[in-house]
DNA sequence: CCCGTTACGGTTGAA
DNA sequence: ACTTCAACCGTAACG
């Protein structure tokens, strides 16, 4: 229980183990673009170099500001299409060994090489859910209130990372791109999680706190790659105070709340170093332009009006490292090759 | 001084 | 209901 966060070295309240609020990731990257460098960010923002680092980072890298999914399960590779499968092959030859059932697997292309399970999960499989064939009427004693959406995508589809830590795994490129870049992950998501149709009740979530988003995380993480780098601008701040919301939902979001400027708040050149820190709940002592951000949250319907680029401070992202001012904005499309509008998001645009 | 990286102690949530 | 485990977190420190 986070309760009332740390203080760090600059001065900074922050949660162990926990996100940073959106207000403070996106107030971080708006400064980025705004050609102040990443050591004032900390310094203005009193959050460790290493966290600019990493956000900035991961900006460029997907477009979002949002964390990274937290907690979960990776998707499991046995997935009622493959224990079918393999139902089925040991069905018509009993003699069959595991491995040259992984063999089949791949060769029929109901696995490929990321999905695949291994030889000691197929015997686990053959053991414990195929036992008796002939009993066997359901593959599956417990199923999943929800299958796992196409289980017999390429692991790669249903798991690939956003973060820098772990590469695009290799076989990606062979891949169909509009494929490629979906990110639906976590695999928990329910079918209509990942459809984007879940009873808008779920999303009254109750919206407490300062601090930001209790079930953000792995909601902001799905579809990260998704959007249309067009849209990255306007997804991620739409994303940005309505944690609680889905992906799809809130990426439909008005902007509202929006801090149209950041001018005030920047003073790139006379910074004190540090301000004097109002430590009060954790994420509360920020910047009073941040604390109003933060907890503002007058977050709207689902079906919220059509999105305002205009309303977006943010470029799409762009490298940093070259950024002198918000000059030479490379198209995202070149970095975000997947431009296809997801379903979701486009109905809400 | 700046900044990328990483060990660390932490939280989270599916299985 | 509880535990495990692997994901992610931000900070601090190193280079």
């Amino acid at each position: 229980m986070p309760a009332f966060g740390e203080v760090n070295q600059l001065g900074g309240v922050f949660v162990n183990g926990r996100p940073l609020p959106n207000a403070i990731r996106l107030r971080i990257v708006e400064l980025a673009q705004l050609g102040i460098r990443p050591c004032d960010i900390s310094r203005q923002l009193r959050v460790s170099h290493g966290c600019v680092s990493k956000i900035l980072a991961r900006y460029n890298e997907t477009g979002s500001i949002l964390p990274g999914a937290i907690g979960g399960s990776k998707p499991r590779v046995t997935t009622p299409t493959v224990v079918k499968h393999i139902r089925t092959y040991k069905q018509r030859d009993p003699g069959i060994f595991a491995w040259e059932i992984r063999d089949r697997l791949l060769a029929d292309g109901v696995c490929d090489k990321f999905n695949l399970p291994s030889v000691s999960s197929i015997s686990r499989i053959l053991r414990n859910k195929i036992g008796n064939l002939s009993q066997q009427s359901h593959y599956e004693s417990g199923k999943p209130p929800h299958p796992p959406p196409q289980p017999a995508l390429p692991y790669n589809h249903l798991y690939s990372y956003p973060s820098s830590k772990v590469p695009t795994p290799p076989g990606m490129a062979a891949l169909p791109g509009h494929m490629a870049m979906h990110r639906i992950w976590p695999s928990s998501h329910s079918v209509t999680d990942i459809l984007g149709i879940r009873s808008i009740t779920e999303q009254q979530i109750s919206d407490s706190a300062s601090f930001p988003c209790a079930k953000l995380e792995e909601r902001s993480a799905i579809n990260r790659t998704h959007f249309p780098a067009a849209a990255a601008c306007s997804a991620l701040v739409n994303g940005v105070d309505n944690p609680h919301l889905e992906p799809e939902a809130k990426y439909a979001q008005t902007p509202s709340g929006l801090p149209n400027t950041v001018s005030s708040y920047v003073t790139a050149g006379s910074i004190p170093p540090y301000p004097p820190p109002t430590p009060v709940s954790p994420y509360m002592g920020f910047s009073g332009t941040s604390s109003a951000f933060v907890s503002a949250h007058t977050w709207q319907a689902p079906n919220g009006s059509a999105l305002s680029p205009h309303n977006c401070d943010l470029a799409p992202p762009i490298a940093f490292k070259s950024m002198a001012p918000a000059r030479d904005i490379h198209p995202v499309a070149n970095i975000h090759p997947a431009a296809n509008i997801h379903p979701a998001t486009a109905a809400a645009l």
